[in-house]
DNA sequence: CCGGTTTTGTCGCCTAAACGACGGAGGTTT
DNA sequence: AAACCTCCGTCGTTTAGGCGACAAAACCGG
């Protein structure tokens, strides 16, 4: 009822994305991940991305530079629903979600692999690095949470969470390599050691449960 | 090769239409199909339809009347798709087709009254137009397809397409409303030899398959 | 009955998307 | 080589769609 909103804030600086933006994205994220399932991303052209998102092949140009950069976007954005779909809103760091992080990525990367035709050429690298970001974001969140006791020799978050990082991904490629591998959450639980221990030299020193 | 093409038909009446036009009719008849499944008819707003077609009121008043018109668009295509689907490209009249044609509209019918929250209200009549017309499209096809010899008393295609229209509604109707009914496909085979005469009556006299 | 709320249509201004066109960079065929 | 594809990336123009705002209607509880 009170209308005394007259002051609109519109030139907000970021000012609220246009939906016509959101939807056009949205689009050609979805076209781009069907024909990724169809043909190899060579065969992949700007127009076939463009057609089936039923959208101008100039409007694809709009938002992004190439299809390289659709691409990372794409994955950026599968990976990250993935990871906030397993993980609950706003949990918070214990040996199960972290098990969760690697499971998901363990999986997500699985799909790609029988999903996706080959060759991937060059592609492996910009998705990987789509991937690492999008946990580096997660377990970053869930260090600065932590009340850290920040002792002089401690690594600061931005370490450990770069770190942990780093060898979630590589312990999800070791287990795609392996010839005949077994369920993805055995093997999580056998290398989770390996990378919590990066983890939990942040901070939580004294009285922490999961130590125990 | 040949660039004699400079002579473009632009301004050719209908112009092709923008694809942007055609996406948003379908993502703003897709959306109410949802909330059909959700709510009653009365329950929608404009609003309702907008947001989930990710599109903006104002919008949909650029492309219908109000919602009444939207459902009448939306059955119609609908119906339209599910006939054309059934009935492959081009096939020509003959007892099986048109049993198929019955079939599918009690089928169609049949999964509305199971998947739209009543009350249903006035709304009956204007999806009933819908179908009806569509039958009489297809009927009105085949019949013109067909040798027709033209005695002075014959009923003309149209005659014979809009009451076989009718006729095809009132039998689909018929079935719904029975207390336990049978698989339709059964009932479509007793109900068959009503409607079928209303249209041998057109044309092809002699030497019809169909009719020795 | 009457205020308050919601929904409905409609307006004008601005922006994102469609389009045709262009030149240029590979890659085939002849 | 030259002719010929196809795809790329970018330009200027036109148009559909987004948005705030508005009055009129429909709705609703007091």
């Amino acid at each position: 009822m009170l209308l005394d909103q007259e002051l609109v804030e519109k030139s907000e600086q970021v000012r609220k994305e246009d939906p016509r933006v959101i939807r056009t994205r949205q689009l050609l994220q979805q076209a781009f991940s069907e024909l990724m399932m169809e043909k190899s991303f060579q065969d992949i052209t700007v127009q076939d991305i463009a057609g089936r998102a039923t959208v101008n092949r100039v409007t694809f140009y709009a938002h992004f530079q190439d299809k390289y950069a659709l691409l990372a976007h794409t994955v950026r954005a599968m990976i990250r629903q993935r990871l906030h779909s397993q993980l609950p809103e706003g949990s918070p760091y214990n040996p199960e979600n972290l098990a969760q992080l690697i499971l998901t990525v363990c999986e997500f990367l699985d799909e790609i692999g029988r999903h996706c035709p080959p060759p991937y050429g060059q592609l492996e690298p910009l998705m990987e690095k789509q991937v690492r970001e999008a946990l580096y974001e997660i377990l970053h969140g869930w260090l600065v949470e932590n009340p850290t006791v920040g002792a002089g020799s401690c690594p600061t978050p931005e370490q450990a969470a770069m770190v942990a990082s780093w060898a979630i991904y590589g312990a999800a490629v070791q287990w795609l390599q392996q010839e005949q591998r077994g369920p993805a959450g055995e093997y999580v639980r056998q290398v989770l050691p390996l990378i919590s221990g990066s983890l939990q030299l942040v901070g939580d020193k004294k009285g922490d449960p999961l130590t125990a």
